[in-house]
DNA sequence: ATACTTAATAGTAATTATTACTAAATAAGA
DNA sequence: TCTTATTTAGTAATAATTACTATTAAGTAT
């Protein structure tokens, strides 16, 4: 198991992700935590998001740009990156549930479902 | 643009990507091509691959398990990958169109939809 | 409240995946 | 065949992430 103490700088990493509201990665988190705590190492930022996304607190939402994205929603939800500006939104939508049509088949054992759309935003799409 | 040469080095590539049939990653067509060809260098396969993932000629699949996969099946399908083995499996099933659920919101220019499913393969799953 | 135990941290080195760079080789057209 | 610009090989550089270790500090027991 992870996670058996919680330590000021989990505090501070987890609010960062939700404050930001950016789907942020380790390296903006560490920027924004930074500020508040300028000894805070990036081994820290890096172990503490791996962490909270494998016990549910933060959603890991993929490697969109290079760099994995947090997201402090944790409900079914999927993204849209921009490819221009390499921008994470989330999608509203009425989807049907994907991950039972793959239970369905009876093939794998289905424990997450991970949807993106690329394209180009509102802003890059002139 | 890209690719304005068919050297035989992108060929070879091409090839180790359809012949391995595993979503291999640059370090699997690398090691594959290398039998065949041990002067190759590794930044002509990443080069090649990312550049045919580009043009259509191969489908780049994400970096499902920190390395980029590379899938010469180019139509429309999905994948799941294995956490405990990191093996990348096709997904059969009647998915309905999620990419015009998205266009219909009007709020994107969406060009692609990348979905993957994750959870335990049937090897795994004991 | 104090002491103890062990997990977590800071700081840094190492690793992995990938891209950038450059001189030499070569595909494709004239 | 000659020309020319693209591609290659080989290597250096970068980005993202993990590993390592001495030190610090949560949480529990005293």
């Amino acid at each position: 198991m992870s996670i058996k103490r919680n330590t000021l700088q989990k505090q501070m990493i987890f609010d960062a992700v939700r404050e930001l509201n950016i789907h942020a990665t380790a390296e903006q988190v560490y920027d924004y935590v930074s500020v508040k705590n300028p000894f805070i190492s990036k081994a820290t930022v890096y172990r503490n998001l791996s962490q909270m996304a494998e016990t549910g607190e933060l959603f890991n939402a993929g490697a969109l740009s290079g760099a994995t994205h947090y997201d402090h929603n944790t409900h079914d939800h999927y993204h849209f990156i921009c490819k221009e500006c390499n921008a994470v939104f989330d999608v509203d939508g009425d989807f049907p549930d994907m991950t039972n049509i793959v239970k369905k088949s009876g093939e794998f054992e289905v424990t997450d479902c991970n949807m993106s759309f690329s394209g180009l935003c509102h802003k890059c799409k002139v």
